[in-house]
DNA sequence: CGAATTTTGTTTACAAGGAAACAATCCGCA
DNA sequence: TGCGGATTGTTTCCTTGTAAACAAAATTCG
């Protein structure tokens, strides 16, 4: 026990191992770096899917009220769907009843996409090398539900 | 079912709902949220903490083996260290027998200082209006562990 | 009505983090 | 010994995301 840690396994991590904070973190890293190796760089992001995917469920749903659905910051939201937009996936109008507001809707073009990516997105989640077995990985999902406040919400 | 979406607990989420990578994602913003609000935004950021804790307990441990276990990359881990040590917190050291490599100990500054935070960092995870109680907490930081593969490790 | 406040989205400036190229050192092996 | 490759850390550049100030429209409430 006296010679300087230069092995991965021999890190002491003490209580910060038992956190749920840098658990998320890490298990978030492992999930992300488990997507990109199943599907390479080219494709939608993470980001950029489930911001279409929530549109094509909520055609014309509110820039701010997805924002805040999928906790991205309004001034992101401003630069993801214009990314989107010049791509020509998703089409923005201003209602008359408020027109500070943008409402958001998926072109033919964004619709083909997403039924694209949604294969690779939920499929890679169970095919991987996830190490849960199916019990385990329901339980984490209903934990992670609760934790995040996503229990009775419509899901259809 | 015909008006446009304008409230966050009418937006349908699909299977979205019930993705790991998803939910990983909303619960880590959620934690990192909750840390915030409890401890202001002086003192350590949960990056920085961690950096410390780790050195705390593994004196003299490479950079290299601390980026692997906290998951965070060589180059930003440079930028981390170099703010712990300006900040008076850590001191690099050279050995002989690898002069690429660095080890890493803490000041009697940096000591004091995890110490402090330390109580903030371990004490607000349990006391926050954590939406689960003591047993599903266990049962998510096991599944989290598992999900990880932070199983057999040293965390004394 | 009409001024103060709030909401919605954009812009601008910045911080956090990652990728790739690089330099220095060490290791393997002929 | 010495050359090729791997490891370690740094630098530079870029992407992702945030904070703060702003503009325009809507709402509140006297």
């Amino acid at each position: 026990m006296d010679a300087p840690v230069r092995h991965l396994d021999q890190v002491k991590l003490g209580q910060l191992g038992h956190s749920v904070g840098f658990l998320l973190r890490l298990a978030q890293l492992r999930a992300f770096d488990d997507f990109f190796s199943e599907n390479g760089p080219q494709g939608l992001k993470p980001g950029e899917f489930s911001v279409l995917w929530v549109i094509a469920r909520n055609p014309g749903i509110r820039q701010s009220v997805l924002g805040q659905r999928l906790m991205i910051k309004r001034a992101h939201m401003t630069k993801l769907i214009r990314t989107m937009e010049d791509a020509g996936f998703v089409s923005r109008r201003i209602p008359d009843r408020d027109r500070r507001a943008v409402e958001l809707t998926l072109t033919p073009a964004g619709e083909h996409q997403v039924e694209k990516a949604a294969v690779l997105f939920f499929d890679y989640e169970q095919s991987t090398g996830a190490p849960l077995d199916d019990r385990e990985q329901a339980v984490l999902v209903a934990l992670l539900k609760k934790y995040v406040g996503l229990q009775g919400e419509a899901q259809g």
